[in-house]
DNA sequence: ACCTAGCGTTAACAAGTGTTAACGAGTGTT
DNA sequence: AACACTCGTTAACACTTGTTAACGCTAGGT
């Protein structure tokens, strides 16, 4: 029986594309083969599957071409690249195009099922609702819900709340936020984070283990 | 006997459009023939084919030109460009008037009857009702069903709504929609947008489970 | 040709969101 | 203590979005 997941691969090489696909199936993962980019992109089109595994050489497209295309109308899905090329010029390239991981030929089919599934379980964390303090924080439905009582956040309040509690109990640097969120760190923008700390202090009152301290200088800290 | 899909195909060249002709027929295809792109756009009207196969160079009327002027009525009817020319430019131009594939010169008659298959086939996926949510979502019938109620919805709404869902947990730019709905990313059709969305907030409100978040600045953002 | 219903656009006002300003409080330095 | 600087908080503001209704166009019916 399925788990539900459905892979994308897309792999030239028939015989590796097919013990692959039948690893994957074993585990009890749907996997829609493709020989080459161009019918990976339509699969992808009609099949909406919840991760990519690309051969980065392949005829007609290569796995760089075919992701950058993907990543334009998806910017969430994950997307694993296999590489017969060793450089770290490839990866590198991988990475920016909007890779999540990569894998040198040849690997274990152990590796390569790690890896899938720690992407998929990172998407499942940023999909899945989650506890800060007694607070249940929901980033897809920007909420927060306490004693059944659900609050509505704002975009730019889920997202600010993400990051501080994603690096809980560490110093979140007040330049790194205000060019991951705002997109540039000056005067103006770096207010702005202040009025925003203050409304989630305000928001996350009722429960006193939460804080967001201050570190004069440096950025906050959320302590939970 | 027929599978009861008809093909208008337009191709100046007498001898390559009777071969093709012909082999779609083998395949059971119901084929009409045009040798310009003048005559093919009255048959399209006359007809009302299932996908269209047009040769870009014709006398009279071009297979571009032609193109354009069936998708101001029908932008849903899949397009298939068959082009002498081998620049990557007109390949472009081919896509952005709204081909949805396009073969090169010469091709083998495998080549063009795989394409046919799989644009048919996407054209059936899009053409068959999904969830959303609990609804259930006709596009072609332009309805949204729950619990056997029925309610419908203006071509408009439909389309919105269907972009909003091909792109659901993530944020769909308010400008891409526009330019794809309403041709022009402009005030007014901004403002026409958002009047929409809010239409169908307020159809899809008995699944509480499915909301229409405004990420301010950028778009709107469908979870379900 | 006229009427009608349906649809999409435009207008108008309400509500929401993020930025900026203003002032006060806190912190470390001299 | 005086000072400079950073941060906290509130409110005003500008801008974006939400919602409702009026309007005009078009297709189909009479």
């Amino acid at each position: 029986m399925s788990n539900n997941i459905k892979i994308l691969l897309a792999e030239d090489e028939p015989s590796l594309g097919q013990i692959i696909k039948e690893s994957l199936e074993i585990r009890n993962f749907e996997v829609i083969l493709c020989v080459n980019g161009e019918e990976a992109y339509k699969k992808y089109e009609s099949e909406n599957p919840n991760l990519l595994v690309l051969d980065v050489m392949m005829p007609i497209k290569d796995g760089f071409t075919l992701a950058k295309e993907i990543r334009q109308e998806n910017t969430n899905i994950p997307i694993l690249f296999l590489t017969a090329k060793s450089q770290i010029k490839d990866v590198v390239e991988g990475f920016e195009i909007g890779g999540n991981d990569y894998l040198k030929k040849p690997f274990s089919m152990e590796e390569l099922i790690v890896r899938i599934n720690a992407l998929l379980k990172r998407q499942k964390n940023k999909d899945t609702p989650f506890n800060i303090g007694n607070y249940l924080f929901d980033l897809q439905k920007q909420t927060l819900e306490l004693n059944s009582n659900v609050e509505k956040l704002t975009h730019r309040e889920a997202q600010l709340l993400w990051h501080l509690h994603k690096k809980r109990n560490q110093t979140l640097d007040r330049s790194f936020i205000l060019k991951k969120l705002w997109g540039d760190d000056d005067f103006f923008n770096a207010r702005s984070m202040d009025v925003f700390i203050s409304k989630l202090r305000k928001k996350l009152k009722d429960d006193e283990s939460i804080q967001i301290i201050n570190v004069r200088g440096f950025g906050y800290k959320m302590i939970c």
